[in-house]
DNA sequence: CAGATTAGATTACAGCTGTAATCCTTATGA
DNA sequence: TCATAAGGATTACAGCTGTAATCTAATCTG
């Protein structure tokens, strides 16, 4: 899988949120929520071309960037390799540990306590 | 909070796993899993020193080096950092993302559910 | 048409990382 | 005692990252 740097996925989350875009559209947008320069967000555009996590037709003079790789597809990929890295690839103990930081709110709960009863509910049908 | 490398993080968990050690053991059990020559984890060992995320004591000519860090802590502080990275911050998602993934396990659902029944009870209490 | 602006391409440069090798000092074995 | 091994300290070096600046070609503006 492409490896994306910390400042190269705040682009990324630019074109997850609405692609295709051209340069200028995701500089302004990056210019609300971080203070680089025009010049810094073309480099990550490049380099995020030459890592093929981007792609992009040409428009007149400029290119439409977008995303080669779907949101999900990225974050289902870091978040197992995050996991595997830190917790022994065990998702519960993460959660224990948001827990302990105060960090689970009733949403959260609720939202978790939805999801396992929908995986009960799918392991019924098997 | 201290950054740990990829590499560093490997030194790290023989650390946290038996603590004090000298270099010598450090290498001892990492050249069991993995390839990096004895030169390698004496750099990262000097690195961490740096960094401040161990220290030491001498003992005779050698150095004994214990984390400064829990495991724990350490985990609270990149659980969080990671899961505000790519999923906004909310763990149920990434969650959601390792069942799609189909990488949650009828003992992982289990443990889960004890967690947030758990937390339940506590709730209760409050 | 000439100068200014703009798009992307190329270059810059320091700090971090992975992966060692070399250096210096001290202990140790022949 | 003398060479060697063993510890840690220092140096190496390329690739990635953050953060731009400069270069070049095209376009817009007066």
């Amino acid at each position: 899988m492409i490896e994306i740097s910390n400042a190269e996925l705040e682009v990324m989350k630019v074109l997850w949120h609405e692609a295709p875009l051209p340069a200028a559209a995701i500089v302004e947008r990056l210019q609300h929520t971080s203070d680089w320069q025009a010049k810094t967000i073309k480099t990550m555009l490049n380099r995020l071309v030459q890592k093929g996590a981007l792609d992009y037709q040409q428009q007149g003079r400029a290119y439409l960037y977008q995303p080669t790789i779907a949101q999900s597809d990225y974050q289902r990929h870091a978040g197992q390799h995050f996991v595997k890295r830190l917790f022994s690839g065990k998702v519960a103990p993460l959660v224990a540990s948001f827990a302990d930081a105060d960090n689970l709110s009733q949403d959260d709960i609720a939202e978790l306590k939805a999801l396992l009863a929908k995986l009960e509910q799918e392991q019924q049908h098997d």
